[in-house]
DNA sequence: GAAGTTAGTGATTGAGTACTAACTTCGCCG
DNA sequence: CGGCGAAGTTAGTACTCAATCACTAACTTC
C-alpha cells in the first residue's frame, strides 16, 4: 500500500528523523523508532541511507536549512531593527509551534562536539558551514555589524536553552528579553 | 588496593561521570566507561548509585554547582561592569581549560528536554533550580537589571554553542564579542 | 583473634541495536 | 498477459549495555 519513489521515502525518513532525533539525540534514538514513524520496515532505512550517521546528518542539514529559510523569508525586504524584530518573531513562533526544530538544533550541537572529540571533523565541517550560512543570512539585513549580529544570535541561543530546560514562558527568566522576543503562549511537548 | 570510603568513591565516580557524559551524553556513555575511568568494576557503580540516571543527575548537579561557585568567587566584591568582566573572564578561562564543563552543560540541557518530553519533570526541576541559582549569583553583582543579566547569559550560551561546534577561536564568528569575552588560545579536546 | 561490617569483583542475563542477506510484491511498459 | 526493475519485507547475526547475584578481601571493634 502507498508505494513511494525512493526519493520521496528518503524525504519522509528525514522528517521522521528530525522528530525522533530531536527527542532522543543520536544514541538515544533507534533506527526502529524512525522506521516505525515512517511506516516502513527498519532494515529498509539502510537501503535508503548507508547508515545511521547519514540519517542523522541529513536531519541536521534539513534543520539548518529550514531555519535559514525561515530567517530569509522573515527578513525579506527589511533592514535594521525591523529585520531584527521580524526574525525574532518568526523564530519564537517556530519554537513554540514546532519544538522539534529547537531540540534538533541542540542535539546537533552536542553531536558535533562528540564527533570532534573523537577526531571526526567531517560532520563538524557541515554543521559549521550551515551555521555560517545562517549567520550571514541574518548578518546583512541586521546591518552588517558583527556586534549586533552576535548579540542577536546570543539571544537566540539563550532562548533555545531556556526553552529546552522547560521554563514556562511566564517564568521570570524570560523577563529580561526585549519585547519582540518575548514568547507568549506555552511550549507544547 | 587503595580502598576508599563509599563517599570518596562516589566523589570520584561523579568526576569521572562528568568527563564521560560530557563527551557521549546520557545514551552515548556506558557505565563501563565510567567505571574504567574510576578504576573500579562496573557493577560496583550500582552499589554506589541506584542506577545510571542517578549518576547522570549527580554529574549534572556537580556541573551546575561548580559553575555557580566559579561565578561567585570571580565576582566577589565587584559590581557592575567590573563584575561582568570578571565573570566573563573566569568563564572563558574555564571553557578553554576544561571543556568538559561546557559540554556537560549542553548534555544536561538536551537530557532535560528529553526527560520533560516523556513527562519526567523531576530532573527538570533540579536543573531549573540550579540554573536559577546560577542566574541569581550573576544577577545582583551585575546590577540587578534583568535586561543586562539576560544579555550576559545569552552571550554565555552563544559561547557554549560556538565552542561546542568547534569553531576555532580565530574564526570570524568570534568577532562580534565584547573584548573581555574574546577567547584567546585554542580549545583542546 | 573472633565476629561483624564495608569495599569490591566475576559471571551472567536479558533486552535492545545497527546492519546484512535473501526473499517477496507491486507497478509499469511492450 | 508477462516479465522486469524497483519498493519493500522477514529472518537473522553479532554485539553492546544496564543491572543482578553470589561471592571474596580488607578493615574495624570488642
Amino acid at each position: 500500500m502507498a508505494r513511494m519513489s525512493a526519493e520521496e521515502r528518503r524525504e519522509s525518513v528525514i522528517r521522521a528523523a528530525v522528530h525522533e532525533f530531536a527527542r532522543g539525540g543520536y544514541h538515544g534514538t533507534s533506527t526502529e523508532a524512525i522506521a516505525k514513524r515512517v511506516g516502513v520496515s527498519q532494515p529498509y532505512l539502510f537501503r535508503l541511507f548507508p547508515n545511521k550517521q547519514a540519517i542523522f546528518l541529513a536531519a541536521s542539514e534539513r534543520c539548518l536549512k529550514e531555519t535559514r529559510e525561515l530567517f530569509a523569508s522573515a527578513v525579506e525586504g527589511l533592514h535594521g531593527e525591523e529585520a531584527q524584530h521580524a526574525i525574532a518573531n518568526a523564530y519564537t513562533r517556530l519554537i513554540t509551534e514546532d519544538p522539534d526544530k529547537l531540540q534538533m538544533q541542540l542535539q546537533m550541537y552536542v553531536a558535533v562536539a562528540a564527533a570532534e572529540a573523537v577526531g571526526d571533523h567531517e560532520f563538524g565541517e557541515v554543521v559549521r558551514a550551515g551555521w555560517m550560512e545562517l549567520w550571514d543570512t541574518a548578518h546583512l539585513p541586521l546591518g552588517a555589524d558583527p556586534n549586533e549580529t552576535t548579540t542577536f544570535m546570543a539571544y537566540g541561543m539563550l532562548i533555545n536553552v531556556l526553552a529546552a530546560m522547560g521554563f514556562p514562558f511566564d517564568h521570570r527568566v524570560w523577563e529580561g528579553f526585549y519585547p519582540s522576543a518575548r514568547i507568549t503562549g506555552r511550549l507544547e511537548r
